[in-house]
DNA sequence: ATCGTTATTGAACAGAGTGTTGATTTATAT
DNA sequence: ATATAAATCAACACTCTGTTCAATAACGAT
């Protein structure tokens, strides 16, 4: 397999026809919109089309269909989200303890929400009522239940008891279904006061008090 | 509207058709079969009816479509959980002091994992990753954010602060994912076991001891 | 066992959506 | 300016949908 490079002058590497970017970028948003108006599975790939105004034959070069878009606009989503699952995992308890000193969240969990915030309409319609019950899933096991293990002390993780594996789902259910809400309820609170809300339900213990 | 009644000899009341209930256990058994196996998006009526061994027109004498099955079946189950969610409601401190001088778990909650794992096969489907979105949410908020609720001292549920608003996200959507990884694991902890564990998750705290 | 009722069947139908094709036009990078 | 390639348009066979109808079968009640 002599694969003979073309050289060119300037590798494109990059996707370089403006067309192309611009497609896709109108069935993204196209996309998001619909699914959040109507649910994934309230429109079809002619309204799709229509709605971002372009043929469905274009539709047709770039994906194999509706999900098959979805899932695209997913793993880049979950790429990115990737990053910050490596960089929460690099924590020290220094860096936890850290944060009480100086009463302020962590960085990194402050970006994260930044970062949510900035992919709300995505999320929005994917982790709403009538969106797509494998990206939520996804996201609870590829971000949250890595985040839980990584605060676990090491004897658990590396003999985790029936109990550890139902602590894991405990706590990564529930940091999903805290940003669920947050964004369903409009992201009214600022990155920095879900980076303490998500800190401080990581401490609380039922009963205790509720103040903020 | 004087509706004078036909006045039949024994009042059926119930379904007295056998022939319908015949064909609603068929399209229900097909549909949990299909979810399953395909996920609710992964077949057609013309499969379900295949499946159920019926004609496609017997199907929509009963139900205007796919998700009008799914829903039936859904609505059905979550009566039945909204009686446990009462029970629950109903409990008194004694109840759960009572618990832990016994060492014995809560009697309803016994019951109720019984009675989800009566009900797995449609609840795998349904929560399982290409299931519905809709029911899960359904699920939390029908019945884990109630009893959470429930818990809550008097001064915070009059009045919920933003916080207690997401300690509730928080914990709904955390129980809801224990049941669903009970489910997913195949159930192989006992319904006295899950509730042992659901009641030991409210109290623990990340950092104390885990060990079973 | 018979009878009236009614659920089920099978076939057919129009309508909508799908996924693909080919020729043509248009936009792009160089 | 030109070669390349993406977007367009029309058409296609195909599947699924939801509905209709007459005919059949199963049902509950007498």
């Amino acid at each position: 397999m002599t694969t003979a490079m073309a050289a060119p002058v300037a590798v494109p590497c990059e996707e370089v026809d403006r067309r192309i970017t611009r497609s896709r970028r109108a069935l993204r948003n196209a996309l998001i919109e619909l699914a959040t108006e109507r649910g994934m599975d309230g429109f079809t790939v002619n309204d799709l089309c229509e709605r971002a105004d372009l043929n469905r034959g274009t539709f047709y070069n770039h994906f194999k269909g509706k999900d098959d878009l979805a899932l695209s606009l997913q793993t880049e989503f979950m790429d990115e989200i990737g990053r910050f699952r490596d960089r929460m995992q690099e924590l020290t308890l220094m860096d936890l303890a850290k944060t009480t000193v100086t009463k302020r969240p962590l960085p990194v969990l402050v970006e994260l929400f930044d970062y949510l915030r900035e992919q709300s309409d995505l999320l929005g319609a994917m982790l709403g009522p009538a969106g797509d019950a494998k990206f939520s899933q996804q996201l609870r096991d590829g971000l949250c239940a890595d985040l839980i293990w990584g605060l676990l002390h090491e004897r658990y993780r590396r003999e985790p008891t029936p109990f550890v594996e139902y602590y894991i789902a405990f706590y990564s259910a529930a940091y999903l279904g805290v940003i669920t809400r947050w964004l369903k309820t409009g992201m009214r609170e600022s990155s920095e006061d879900m980076a303490r809300i998500a800190m401080r339900l990581l401490l609380i213990k039922p009963g205790e008090s509720l103040t903020v």
